[in-house]
DNA sequence: GTCTATACGCCGATAGAC
DNA sequence: GTCTATCGGCGTATAGAC
């Protein structure tokens, strides 16, 4: 029953591949300038025909991107939470998160930091209103609750605080700066950090 | 001689007109979701043939803005650098520059802060490599050299600050932060000019 | 269930009448 | 020099043979 599994790719692996190809092609050259023969061929697959048994339409391998990304991220920021009580440490702990990531795995970075979803993905939430970043924005209100963050419009503190970080790994994944994300790491949280901390 | 341009719109109104729709429509829909039948319409114009008139093709529409709009840029930075000799007061004349643009031609900023240029015109150079921007590396540099910003690496020094006024000043542009540009100016230059000064 | 072959639509671009 | 009419090609998507 599991013996097919063994002898062809099974349908999962394709499908992964596909997704892992078009991840790879929408972070490089864009949503528009990728083509489904382009992903076809990336994935090492004949035709595009294929394809279609596991994805609607094209727009649909990018909402699946999306919906797997961002239900990663935010279990991640989940598993950040249960181990981190300040806002400070549940912070860090997603900086260091995203600088992880822009290392070791830039696609999915440049899908978060670069892309603009909504120009392929106009039915799916702007960033800021995914559970992920609902969270983060829940993270800096209790800072501010707390008195760790500055008493300041939460927006303004995630514009600020982001704005650094999110700015320093798009140099990192365009190659402005020419180290891995990690050289950078202590500085920008240290700066990102006090732009943000109350005095 | 002249007369003709009473009569009819002249050449060069019909050529700004294209401008300013394609610019409207690339920085509401993005490049690839704009068609040249949405910009004549939204030029007032009949039908597409009379665009290929004033450009070559599509791409040199986004080519003609993005000339139009980083020459402007390079000349305002000029004037700036002219008035202002310190680099603080030279960083907050060009922030003062953005946030005025922010409210006074969105379209231009979106065109500037969201757009990714190099996705339909990879044969221009990328943003830090025009000369406007050469320009505030270069003020960067010499903010540096004066003891005034802190001696760091100038691109991290340029992540930082512009990370702090780009992302807030796409808030705006976005909605998510729903007052004027002008409205955050006095808190968020504070806030970026301290993230890169010297203590 | 894999692949060939092809349909179909949209959009960029052009030719040519008036 | 304005506009109609149309072309050509690419890229998505499907039908159907094997």
């Amino acid at each position: 029953m599991d013996q097919e599994k063994e002898i062809t790719q099974s349908k999962a692996e394709t499908q992964d591949e596909i997704l892992l190809a078009a991840l790879k092609l929408f972070a490089e050259k864009g949503y528009f300038n990728t083509s489904l023969t382009d992903i076809a061929e990336a994935a090492g697959i004949k035709n595009t025909s294929i394809i279609y048994q596991h994805f609607k339409n094209k727009q649909m391998i990018a909402a699946q991107l999306y919906t797997d990304i961002f239900d990663s991220l935010n279990s991640s920021i989940d598993d950040i939470g249960r181990i981190n009580q300040k806002s400070s440490e549940q912070l860090r702990g997603i900086v260091d998160l995203f600088f992880k990531l822009t290392d070791d795995a830039p696609d999915v970075m440049r899908f978060l930091l670069i892309l603009k979803l909504n120009e392929f993905l106009p039915e799916e939430k702007p960033v800021l209103q995914t559970a992920a970043f609902v969270k983060i924005g829940k993270i800096i209100q209790s800072g501010i609750n707390a008195g760790e963050i500055r008493n300041i419009n939460p927006l303004l503190v995630n514009a600020y605080f982001f704005g650094i970080i999110n700015n320093t790994l798009q140099s990192v994944l365009t190659g402005a700066l020419d180290k891995k994300a990690d050289a950078y790491l202590a500085q920008t949280w240290l700066t990102a950090w006090s732009a943000i901390a109350r005095k």
